[in-house]
This record gives structure tokens, C-alpha cells and sequence, in this order.
DNA sequence: GTGCCGTTGGCAGCAAAGTGCCACGGGCTC
DNA sequence: GAGCCCGTGGCACTTTGCTGCCAACGGCAC
């Protein structure tokens, strides 16, 4: 079930958008989800009331500075905006338990013109798969107010090491030993990281560290 | 494009486990993937090299001690395992990047009998879309190692208490006080706690404890 | 050169965390 | 009842973590 053009699609996600019957779900690299769509989407904030629904993004939705206002605008509307370090495939994901809507996965050149290709499915096994699968992909990624207020840490190289020898759980004076620095420039900058993940103890540093899957990357 | 019954079932699963040009990739729910499973997967293993796989499961899969002892043999035929936390649906997911198959979602008396149906799909956006939410789902998973090695933490409604306590950063003085037990007793918690995340300091304690998303759920 | 600034490390003092010891009290079996 | 186990709380003490202060070092501009 495929079908071309952005007219068709909008056909198709207009009564998703006004069914309140369940919850509806996005997942996307960026904005971009087709022409327009950011219009359509302030559109139908403005418009209608709360719409149950569920966004999952990769980090570049947040590079433009518009685009982030956009995001907020979403939130304040009751939408749950979560954003995920994965990253995903280019194409958008609507689902609504019953249905998906892919887009075309691949926009290698996004000034290519022409309609672009949508791909529908109601088949039951596909949508509650996919639908598992997000809700695993959703439980890990953290929210947008959460990745916005962080005003994400960023992690030099040094307290990249710091955070590592924290990691290991040795005391500081081994740590600093291992560091090659002295005892209270190591507990200078367990500060720091402290102030960077705005914690009040070192478990919750740890907690947020963790959180953040910043041992992963 | 669905089909009944296990046989044919086999028969599209096979040409994608001697391919060797893609990784391939299962999530389960568990190890009833269809009537037989567990035995065809020691059967492949015994016959064939490695495979490379992902397989993905909830922790539901480490009810069965011999369903353990499968697991551990898939991995030791070089095929990666991971548990997720989030639940998964009953049914099947096996992709190779180019097809995928599914069970039928809903099994909710294994008891009823007739052929399962399969549903099977070669879209590429669908096939990309699902391979991205994997990813997705991949990544915050818990390897199989990591996750039987660490006993799995369990979290009484006490040491959760704790848990939380500790996560928002107070000393321990007055998160003794909001618990209403005594200084002494909160450290104990505390301790048992590091005991049982496996941690020697307070920071590795809420490293773990973020990395396994214990304040989610 | 002098002066400025940021980083470092030592010292000191304090706060907080970790732990061994013992005593108290409730619930249990016998 | 006595005896036992287990969880708790208090106390004392050690260790570890935290931070203010100051001196030393290096880079940089003038």
C-alpha cells in the first residue's frame, strides 16, 4: 500500500489527528517529516485541543533555533516529546495502533524534487510490532525538557577521564594517582562535573551520568 | 502477504540464516517463537558457523532454567543477546534489512491450537522504519552477560524508598528524617544497596543505577 | 622586565559518609 | 517462662569527601 504526493498523506493523517479514541505516535529523524509540515503541525495546535501524542526524535531536531521553538510550542500543547541518541533512519513513523505511515526512508538530496512516496499498513502483526518496538525505543530516550534544561553537558576530554576514574569507584587518591594529578585538583574537578550535571551528591551525578548514557558513548 | 503454519514458516526463515552478506535480527518476547523453535535453533547452531544475530528479549525469556542454557549457547555461537526492560509484545520480529517476518501478535491462550499465521513484508520504508526502532530499542537494552552476571538488582519497596531518597540529593541526615528512620538504618540501606548494585562508592552506585533506568520504572 | 590571569597543589578545617560494637525490643519456637 | 533470631537505633571512631585560603608556576600582553 503505497501511494505518492503530500496531498494524500495529509488525508490520511487528518483523522489520525482527530480521533481521541487512542494515542498517537511519531518518530522522526527531524522536522522535516514533508513540505509543510511544521506549518501543518502550528496549524493544528491552533486549532483543535489537546492531541494525545507521543514524538520521538533523533538530537538534529534540535540544531535550528525555530525548530526547537516549534518543539516547545508542541509540548506546551500536551504533546510528550522524548529525544533518542540512536540515530534514526531518515524516514518519518506515524503510528495509531491500527495504522503506520512511513515516509520514503532515504532523502539523500533533499532539494531532489518530485512527490515524495508514502507507505501505509494496517497489517495487525506489523503495527504491534512496531509499536513494541517503539515503546523500547521511547523508555530509553529522554525527554525534551529534560535534554533542553540540561543545557546538555559538555564533556571535555578531561572530565571525560574524570568521569571515567569516578566510574571505577576508587577513592580520589587513587584516582588522582592514576590521573597523574594531585589530590585536590581531582577533587576540583569532581566539582566541576558536579556543577555541569547539576548535582547536589556524587550518587546523583552518578544517576544522571548514567541516565544520560554518558559511559556509553 | 500472510501465511498459516510453521513448515512454510521454516522455509522463508532459512535462506535468511545462511545468507551471510547481513546481520540478522530477532525480537522476542520470548524463546516460543513458533512450535519447535528452540529446537531448530540448536539444531542450526550445531550444524552451521556463526551467524551473525542480534536477538533481543524480554526478561521473561530467563524464567525457564533450559531456556537459559539456550541463550547462553546462542551466545557462545557468537550471536549477541539483550534483555529489555520494556515489554515487548507477544509476537516476533525477524529482520534481515531487506525482508521481515512476524508472528501473529496476540497469543493469549498458547493452549489454542491451529497454525499460527506469519506476516511477512519487503517494503523498504517498513523494513528501514522497524530496523530503526530497533536500533533504537538495541541500544538501551541490557547485554544478556551483564545482565545474568549482575544477579539482577532486586529492588524492594524499601530500597526503592532509598533510591529515591538518594536520587534527590539530600544529605543523609534529613533523608533518614523523610524516611522516618534513624541515621544509622539509612546507611545501612545505603550500604546494602552498593552491595547489591555491585558499586564501592556512591557515584558508581547512581551510575549503575541510571544506566539501568531503575528511577523509571 | 612588570603586571595580570588562569591553573595547580599543599594545607587546614570541617562536613559527610562508612562501620564496628553493643543494647533494646518484637516475634518466634520450644 | 527462657532462649533465639532479626531488625533497629545510639554511640564512637575512622575514613573519605568537600572547600577556603594561599603560595607557586606558566603564559601572555604591555
Amino acid at each position: 500500500m503505497t501511494f505518492r504526493g503530500d496531498l494524500e498523506l495529509w488525508a490520511r493523517l487528518k483523522p489520525l489527528t482527530e480521533s481521541n479514541d487512542t494515542e498517537w505516535v511519531n518518530v522522526a529523524h527531524d522536522l522535516d517529516t514533508w513540505p509543510g509540515a511544521r506549518d501543518a503541525a502550528r496549524l493544528s495546535m491552533r486549532r483543535g485541543g489537546a492531541v494525545p501524542a507521543r514524538k520521538l526524535y533523533s538530537p538534529a531536531v534540535l540544531a535550528d533555533e525555530r525548530d526547537r521553538d516549534v518543539l516547545r510550542e508542541m509540548a506546551d500543547h500536551g504533546m510528550r516529546i522524548r529525544i533518542t541518541a540512536t540515530p534514526l533512519s531518515r524516514g518519518t513513523f506515524f503510528i495509531d495502533r491500527r495504522t503506520m505511515i512511513l515516509t520514503s526512508p532515504t532523502t539523500t538530496s533533499p532539494a531532489a524534487q518530485g512527490p515524495r512516496t508514502y507507505t501505509v499498513s494496517a497489517t495487525p502483526a506489523l503495527v504491534d510490532g512496531a509499536y513494541a518496538l517503539f515503546e523500547a525505543a521511547w523508555e530509553s530516550a529522554t525527554d525534551l525538557a529534560a535534554y533542553l534544561s540540561a543545557e546538555w553537558p559538555r564533556i571535555d576530554a578531561r572530565t571525560a577521564r574524570v568521569l571515567r576514574t569516578l566510574s571505577s569507584g576508587t577513592t580520589d587518591e587513587t584516582a588522582a594517582r592514576e590521573l597523574g594529578m594531585s589530590l585536590r585538583t581531582y577533587r576540583r574537578r569532581v566539582a566541576e562535573l558536579l556543577v555541569t550535571l547539576d548535582a547536589d551528591s556524587r550518587f546523583q551525578a552518578g544517576l544522571r551520568a548514567g541516565e544520560m548514557g554518558l559511559t556509553r558513548g
